[in-house]
DNA sequence: CGTGGACTGTAGCAAAACTTAATCCCGCGT
DNA sequence: ACGCGGGATTAAGTTTTGCTACAGTCCACG
């Protein structure tokens, strides 16, 4: 058996306004319709819902019973309707996200703070990874949307991948304190040639961006450390045993013992995107955090507030 | 907006089932009818409640809130079913019923009690009143049914009242104790000529039923005083004021003092009827209540015990 | 007794829902 | 690289459902 809620929605306009005839009028319904309704239900329950008589209807306990539940069933549809308008509002919902170490420490956690502020109603997950390991992220859906990055050698070209350009993150040369060049703004690459340099291992990408650059201006570099991680570099650059080609992002803390400088357009540029699934429109908190991050990159890392809620 | 649950449900399947194409074997449709279904849900609701890829979809937070929402009101459905079976059953439900009193003093304890411990859930609720009455409450629909009773010179017959006979109620001789008949188990009416008569007032119709009964035998009956319920009249006939005619059922509760006589089919019978509005019906606990009845009628008033539920 | 209000039955039509069949898309294995 | 297969989708056609129009029918009430 079988309880189809139209038809129970219609019983209870029928018992709120006393008659079938009435509720048609409230309904902009014909009596016919209203009564051929009604005996459906009656037929599908089972039970007479509603007592005849000549001046209009009444509730049989069947009907009661019907119209009692119908009630609660609306409240429910009405608390579902509400959530509904919150998770289009992107003031409910969840949202994960992926992003690459040097991003999640130097302008996500911007991001996340003006997220988090206003959207208080989302559940807000962030897991980072190494590029390899975000796209497989992606790919297993196991995050909604990622940070990523590229260089011009090797563009990002992911099938079923929708990607947008958050902003460019420079090559930057980090020196000694001590070293010739440090009280320089900027150098050429041509003048680094007998460096010694600082790198990173396992084939980190900057290790290409070393050797790229170091090519395009016609040598080898000379490898004196391979760090793991940034800091290591920049602590061995600091004890002179090199310099080193570091991102501008992993250079948001930077020793008092070294000295950063610009490379003129000379060495490559990342690019840091926002990718998600193409085939997956974005969701409300997905539009809400992809507007937030493009905020961020835009003024690069300033605290962007709580302002003006969307 | 309007949150369709039809649509809902199917979103439901979907999830619990992991793809379109299962949900769609499960309940028998083609896919395409699920996607359409699923497509048109996305719509109204103005959301995406899918993310779909190549093996199957993932529900979004849309989705979900749907899904959740569905299993409550699918609990609140079930709740309603059983409360329909039980309404079915005549477990739960209601009944107004509606008698006259000398039946309500003897045989409706029966089926009250009957009832009730055979229909625990049944709130019942019971109205006294002469037969005018009943016949107004029934026009009303104050009540459910009624217990009426007619003499064969004043057949009962409204219009649109479905009427069925539980018993024959007939009229007995009730003499004092030291009456010149009171050892005999039945007399003539043709003996009674003499008789000075106790009858009841307020046009009773008991009143009638002496008048008529003495015409037939040919003598107008002296009656010698007007009481206002048959235990006033047993008690003047006990006094020796004289003899009264009473119906049997209004002799449930019979004095020491004064003795029952048969009068051999002469005097008429009342006929004791259930009713109820013939536009309307019967509910599963009206048709309970008449199974009572007419089992409480058939033997007379015996207790018919808690027996065997329908 | 007739009149008005309320429900009901029939026929027809339009919208909704489902099916059929063709197509697309993507991941996977050879 | 290519085809295969599961799954989703689309277009078009068919069935089902729901509603209207309209003509009763019943009953309370004047």
């Amino acid at each position: 058996m079988h309880v189809d809620l139209g038809r129970s929605r219609l019983l209870a306009a029928v018992a709120r306004y006393g008659s079938m005839t009435a509720a048609a009028e409230q309904l902009a319904y014909t009596p016919s319709a209203v009564s051929q309704q009604i005996r459906k239900l009656e037929a599908e329950l089972g039970l007479q819902v509603l007592a005849r008589h000549a001046k209009g209807v009444d509730l049989t306990d069947a009907g009661r019973a019907v119209v009692e539940h119908v009630a609660g069933i609306e409240r429910r549809l009405a608390a579902l309707h509400e959530q509904l308008e919150d998770i289009r509002g992107a003031r409910a919902g969840t949202l994960r996200l992926g992003t690459f170490p040097t991003f999640g420490a130097s302008l996500l956690p911007f991001a996340i703070t003006g997220f988090a502020s206003r959207h208080p109603g989302v559940s807000l997950s962030v897991r980072s990874a190494r590029l390899s390991g975000l796209l497989e992220l992606l790919h297993t859906r196991e995050i909604d949307m990622a940070v990523l990055w590229d260089y011009e050698w090797s563009r990002l070209d992911e099938a079923g991948l929708s990607v947008r350009e958050l902003l460019a993150d420079p090559t930057r040369l980090v020196v000694s304190a001590a070293h010739r060049l440090a009280g320089q703004d900027s150098v050429g690459v041509g003048e680094l040639a007998r460096e010694r340099w600082i790198t990173r291992a396992d084939h980190h990408p900057v290790a290409e961006v070393l050797l790229r650059t170091c090519q395009a201006a016609g040598y080898e570099p000379v490898v004196s450390f391979e760090a793991h991680d940034y800091q290591e570099a920049q602590a061995m650059v600091a004890a002179g045993l090199g310099v080193a080609l570091v991102p501008q992002l992993a250079l948001s803390g930077v020793r008092e013992d070294v000295r950063v400088l610009g490379l003129g357009g000379e060495a490559p540029s990342r690019r840091i995107m926002l990718a998600h699934s193409a085939d997956r429109a974005p969701s409300p908190v997905g539009t809400a955090m992809t507007k937030i991050l493009r905020q961020v990159a835009r003024e690069g890392g300033r605290d962007i507030g709580t302002a003006a809620a969307p």
